[in-house]
DNA sequence: AGCACGCCGACT
DNA sequence: GTCGGCGTGCTC
């Protein structure tokens, strides 16, 4: 009986985005099984190509003709069953690749290697010399070269190696037809693994002078240091060697041949190091904390459990809750995955589970480099690592019993990938968790808006902690009006409270966090005589000032220009900047308190590998007074000695042209007021705003979050938003402003089309085309079209617009163009 | 995206 | 007639 596989293609295009069909051949048959790496011929060239199989059958449903199967390139299908289903829901339901979906499944640092090789024909080796200088006449002198290129190296090249000739696959394939050259493709199957190589002596320590005597053997300085150093430690990793004795790889090597020392190549897995260490205290759970526990562990082993929605409040000791979850869980041999909001940021969760659960603990996230990613993945396929800590690409982490998944801060808006596949870690989890009925635990003391009124229609068990785990009160918010502050006469960025109580708390030798949600020094600089505002030169944004260097620097594309003295319109003297960043905070405030040590933490400085871990540190140590921080200070950071928190300008982001941007301003003022009195000291929020009245910042400041839960979702019923209505957003983007304009209208009027032929008249839930807020980045124009599924199954919508922007895309785009699709973005900057 | 095919003008 | 350039369309 014959076999087929049907497999997707590793090619880096859309256009080969379904699947082919293989014939398995006969020596490969008991070889191959859904979910196996395999590698195909495809294309014209018969390009040996990594595939994956999705589908094994023994009938063809229509007559084509086939290719074979090469080879398979693991010995156990890489994939299990759920693993594929999880791929054909994520490449529906966010309308991306399969490779998309792939590529996050499965780190790439298995790639296969494969390059095209010439080589001589049989024919021409054959040739007696009078033969083959007859053909060498016959040829010109660019085949001459080649024939003498393949010869060089042995008979056979890399076509790789000829690719500066002009035209040269055009000739390569003139003389393959004539029966000159064979051209075959090669590959290597590389693993992007790292080997220790580790050296020890191969005798004992006290006998190397007796075996150098013995056999008449000569060490150098540098080989004797060696020698001496490995005496005195047993097993030494060579780098670390090179490094300590600033010895060479020949010495080493030289003492091997030898036969002093042995070098062993042992397996690593490169465990990233983090440099922050915390006191391990001991930790007694109060009363909510175990309830909460205690639901989860209850029925950890049930069928069809909801998730569950963990809403504490800030410093309620969420992740003394986690741990003990996962205790559980190791207890009955499952394992964990924590996600955390931007991985960098959390040093300090690290290390508390590190403390608590040690080197079963593995930390996972975008940054790491696909070796490490690769040795990651291999650690929890072999079972060392039991507890995955990390961001989001974390969820695929390929455990074999798997039996909880905690996302912490689940609000946070890195949750949401803004790469394809666009998906939604929430959304993720919660498909997993379905499927293998593990427990799944939404944490956050401000959830978002639309998870939260799930959970209250019953789609979430939700736990509420109410209390500090310290059972201090939360701290109290002193709103200060800068209207009013104005009318006083103060004109600096701190009103007069706030300098208060920054002088009471540092005189009670207590620590301050300033909050500002904008970096650099001010916000734009303009001419204050023809109000020219200087702008980056390949996005629509304007540059945000940093004073030490006197440049502006784009926070989109990173373009930095000099700031001039004079106008470049103008030619005034009167160029200023304005508004605030965090850098003119740390300025002014060295002239209100010179005496106090200040840091800043913010993108700018902590950009560094390792800085944020410096600054952190510095700051937990008391060596500053103050830390002033952008949004990077609201997540889960716990400092003994801070009291004081001063928000400085609340009402910044209520502006956002962003429909969440009340719900983003209420989380931000409660994370970050809740960085205050989390140990036994009180601890006191001055918040100022020039906005005293909206709700999200009333609510806020007493705390309430139903309240300010209840205000929200009438407005996101009123305006049809999440969780009421999905939003698709569509960007189409390019260099020729013209052609994206018309490429969208194009495809509005393919869509329209589409849904007047589905009797649909009414088209009010679709917005646009319209330029995006932000019309330009890197030097692309930016237009948007915006589908909420108001009247509409969403289905339908999303049907329609992958058969426009996918199926059809040819047809209704120009090549130039590029097309991105998101299912409920973050934001429709 | 590649890659080959095929159409067409240029040139021996 | 053949060479070489580029546009078009397919990839099991």
């Amino acid at each position: 009986m014959e076999k087929y596989a049907k497999v997707i293609v590793r090619s880096n295009t859309f256009h080969t985005d379904n699947l082919f069909t293989y014939k398995i051949p006969e020596f490969l048959k008991n070889q191959i099984y859904v979910g196996h790496r395999v590698l195909v011929p495809f294309g014209k060239g018969n390009k040996p190509t990594e595939a994956f199989v999705f589908k094994i059958s023994d009938t063809l449903e229509e007559d084509i003709k086939l290719k074979e199967v090469v080879d398979v390139l693991d010995e156990e299908p890489i994939f299990k069953l759920e693993d594929l289903e999880l791929v054909n829901w994520m490449k529906n339901r966010y309308l991306c690749t399969y490779i998309d979906c792939i590529n996050l499944i499965y780190p790439k640092g298995y790639k296969v290697n494969n390059y095209k090789v010439v080589s001589l024909s049989d024919e021409v080796l054959n040739l007696n010399e009078n033969e083959f200088t007859d053909l060498l006449s016959s040829l010109d002198d660019i085949q001459k070269d080649i024939i003498s290129k393949i010869n060089i190296s042995k008979g056979k090249l890399k076509t790789e190696k000829l690719k500066k000739i002009p035209n040269i696959n055009y000739i390569l394939d003139k003389m393959s037809k004539k029966n000159i050259i064979n051209l075959k493709w090669e590959y290597k199957n590389h693993k992007n693994e790292k080997n220790l190589c580790y050296i020890s002596l191969s005798i004992e320590a006290d006998e190397v002078d007796d075996y150098l005597k013995k056999n008449k053997i000569n060490l150098g300085v540098k080989q004797k240091e060696i020698v001496n150093f490995l005496k005195n430690n047993d097993r030494v990793e060579i780098n670390d060697l090179i490094d300590i004795l600033k010895a060479s790889k020949q010495s080493i090597l030289s003492l091997q041949n030898k036969n002093l020392i042995d070098i062993k190549l042992e397996d690593y897995y490169r465990n990233p190091e983090n440099a922050y260490t915390l006191e391990q205290k001991e930790i007694y759970l109060n009363e909510e904390q175990k309830n909460a526990c205690n639901k989860v562990i209850s029925e950890m082993f049930d069928q069809n459990k909801k998730p569950y929605m963990l809403h504490g409040v800030t410093g309620s000791g969420k992740t003394e809750v986690y741990m003990e979850i996962i205790d559980y869980a190791l207890s009955q041999g499952l394992d964990s995955i924590v996600l955390v909001p931007e991985i960098a940021l959390t040093p300090q969760t690290i290390t508390r589970f590190k403390n608590r659960f040690g080197d079963i603990v593995g930390v996972f996230h975008s940054q790491l480099s696909e070796g490490q990613k690769h040795d990651v993945y291999k650690a929890i396929k072999a079972g060392n690592i039991r507890i995955l800590i990390g961001a989001r690409s974390a969820l695929f982490a390929p455990f074999n019993s798997l039996g909880v998944i905690i996302i912490d801060e689940f609000h946070e808006t890195s949750y949401k990938s803004e790469k394809n596949p666009k998906f939604s870690a929430i959304e993720v989890a919660k498909f997993i968790s379905n499927k293998n009925d593990i427990s799944l635990v939404l944490g956050s003391a401000t959830p978002s808006i639309d998870e939260y009124y799930k959970a209250k229609n019953g789609e979430y068990n939700l736990i509420e902690i109410n209390q500090r785990a310290n059972k201090n009160p939360l701290p109290k918010i002193e709103v200060v009006d800068m209207k009013e502050e104005l009318n006083k006469g103060n004109k600096s960025i701190f009103s007069f409270k706030l300098q208060d109580e920054i002088k009471q708390a540092i005189k009670n030798n207590n620590q301050v966090i300033l909050f500002l949600n904008r970096r650099g020094y001010a916000s734009f600089v303009s001419c204050r005589s023809c109000g020219y505002v200087f702008q980056c030169e390949n996005c629509d944004i304007s540059l945000t000032y940093h004073k030490g260097k006197n440049i502006g620097r784009c926070h989109y594309c990173g373009y930095e220009r000099e700031i001039p003295k004079e106008c470049p319109e103008c030619s005034s003297i009167y160029v200023k900047p304005f508004g605030v960043g965090t850098q003119k905070i740390e300025e002014e405030l060295k002239v209100i308190f010179p005496e106090l040590k200040v840091l800043r933490m913010d993108k700018d400085t902590t950009s560094k590998k390792g800085s944020l871990e410096e600054i952190l540190n510095k700051f937990k140590n008391k060596e500053a007074d103050i830390l002033i921080g952008t949004q990077m200070l609201s997540k889960g950071l716990d400092f003994d000695n801070v009291t004081l928190v001063g928000i400085l300008s609340a009402d910044m982001m209520l502006n956002f042209p962003d429909f969440k941007s009340f719900e983003t301003t209420f989380q931000l003022i409660t994370q970050v007021s809740g960085r205050a009195g989390r140990s036994d000291k009180e601890g006191k929020v001055v918040l100022q705003t020039y906005d005293t009245d909206h709700y999200s910042i009333r609510r806020a400041i007493n705390y309430d979050f139903e309240g300010f839960y209840e205000d929200e979702i009438k407005i996101r019923k009123a305006f049809g938003y999440a969780p009421f209505n999905n939003m698709i957003s569509v960007v189409v983007s390019g260099e020729n402003e013209n052609l994206v304009k018309k490429n969208i209208q194009n495809m509005y009027d393919s869509i329209i089309y589409l849904l007047k032929g589905r009797g649909i008249t009414d088209f009010e839930f679709i917005l646009g085309p319209n330029p995006c807020s932000i019309s330009k980045i890197n030097q692309n124009y930016r237009w948007q079209i915006l589908f909420k599924d108001d009247n509409i199954e969403i289905n339908l919508l999303k049907g329609i617009i992958k058969y426009i922007c996918i199926t059809k895309r040819d047809v209704v785009f120009s090549k130039e163009i590029n097309i991105s699709i998101d299912i409920n973005p973050n934001s429709v900057l």
